[in-house]
RNA sequence: GGUGGGAUACUCAAGCGGCCAACGAGGGCAGACUGUAAAUCUGCUGACAAUUGUCUACACAGGUUCGAAUCCUGUUCCCACCA
């Protein structure tokens, strides 16, 4: 009998020329089609939106923290909801994250660039520590610690209850050496029996698990990552850890890791949501991402755009002066609530004001957009011009 | 009418002889943001030339001084108290 009786993936058109391909997902709270976009309620919000607004934007899939969650309000909270969709009042498929990027993000100083190599190098860690057990936080919210291990990251995915739970592991930035990269790979991987085993113990056949493929920037390392993820039973595997510095080897790494993963099962890319960022993982095969790129913007006054009608920027800031007496929506071509009755100028003038609408819609926006995104790639490839819509989207190629 | 106090860049507000083109805050103008310690953070903000540069500036007009937003005199407004 299956781990995982009540999911199924099922590729169903492929791209001639890449390994772009439509997908059909399936869980016990519905299906969605892939390729698509997770969006991130971290905190079990979509920070400024319903989940509502959402699904009316077009949101399919939406993912929350096992970290965030577990220290407020926690995991005890949610599970006498009846879990993450009922308290969210979200009917359609849901993820957790395991709490191994917050490894990274609070070992780090709070130093998001640092997993893309950007500034400085940062060797204090004062937020955890790490050993072979697990992860000891200090709470950013009371400075109380807090004990993340395998088991104890699944057992907390289990009381939140969404459909796809992730497997604990160690978010490694762009410094960390050659050596502690592959140490650190080889301690995820053991992360990542304990998360199955412990999945194994409790599984009701309403979760299934991602397996995470770490390795770095380095070839041979993600192929071992990718072989090993692919070796256990893992419902569906999902890219981790740093990527590279730039988009151009962010791409190319992309490309490298998909060519060893397990051909059948959904693979997810971990925190990428550019826009040529999704076409480059599309083409290589990707199913699924998230991103918390499209919301938090929007709480930052922007809205993405096409980047081939805007000279390859993928948002414009709708703060900037030029906007002020702007009558046009800001994409008519987005369907959704904020272009059917709102003007730029209206939103500039809010932003201005300093009131919260502003970010409520530019999220329903930026979430519409992700979706037509999403979208479009998909009706490509099931008429076969994946290639000729991707022109359309990504500037100068 | 008398006596005090005050007038500083778009606004509020420090400075009280040289380190002042002038702290700070707001505003303005931009930028960043990729498994969210993020409705956050960063830069610039007198003009012009754009590496040390030059000019115009701290109510207005004079003065003292090598040198003043800072001291003195007068003028104009504003505020408080007393008549």
């Amino acid at each position: 009998m299956s781990l995982y009786p009540q999911f199924s993936f099922k590729k169903h058109s492929f791209d001639k020329h890449s390994k772009a391909h439509l997908g059909e997902l399936k869980t016990p709270h519905g299906s969605i089609q892939t390729p698509n976009f997770i969006f991130c309620a971290t905190k079990a919000a979509l920070k400024s939106v319903t989940t509502q607004q959402a699904k009316e934007a077009g949101a399919d899939i939406i993912l929350s923290n096992t970290y965030h969650l577990m220290l407020q309000p926690g995991a005890d909270i949610v599970a006498a909801h009846g879990g993450l969709h009922k308290m969210l009042n979200w009917d359609g498929p849901m993820l957790t994250d395991s709490g191994g990027f917050q490894i990274f993000s609070l070992g780090h100083g709070g130093v998001a660039n640092e997993i893309k190599g950007r500034g400085r190098p940062v060797t204090e860690k004062k937020m955890l520590k790490i050993n072979e057990t697990g992860a000891l936080f200090r709470s950013y919210i009371d400075g109380s610690m807090h004990l993340l291990t395998p088991e104890i990251s699944m057992e907390v995915q289990r009381k939140l209850g969404p459909d796809f739970v992730v497997v604990l592991d160690e978010c490694t930035p762009y410094h960390s050496s050659r050596e502690y990269m592959a140490a650190s790979m080889e301690r995820s991987h053991r992360w990542a029996i304990r998360s199955l085993r412990a999945f194994e113990r409790h599984n009701d056949g309403k979760q299934a698990l991602y397996g995470i493929v770490q390795g770095g920037t380095y070839r041979d390392l993600r192929k071992i990552s990718s072989e090993f993820i692919a070796s256990q039973p893992f419902f569906a595997q999902a890219i981790g850890g740093t990527l590279g510095g730039t988009k151009e080897e962010m791409h190319e790494i992309v490309g490298m890791i998909c060519e060893n993963l397990h051909k059948d099962r959904p693979t997810h890319l971990l925190g990428i949501g550019g826009i040529s960022d999704i076409w480059n993982g599309v083409e290589h095969g990707i199913d699924t991402f998230d991103c918390v790129h499209p919301t938090r913007i929007a709480r930052h006054g922007c809205a993405l755009v096409n980047p081939v009608e805007h000279e390859g920027k993928e948002h414009i800031n709708l703060f900037n002066a030029c906007y002020r007496d702007d009558m046009n929506p800001i994409d008519a071509t987005v369907d959704c609530y904020t272009n059917r009755h709102f003007t730029r100028a209206y939103i500039h003038h809010l932003l201005k004001a300093d009131e919260l609408l502003a970010g409520q819609l530019l999220t329903i926006h930026n979430i519409a957009f992700m979706t037509k995104l999403a979208r479009a790639i998909r009706s490509s490839i099931a008429e076969g011009r994946f290639s000729e819509e991707r022109k359309r989207w990504v500037y100068d190629r």
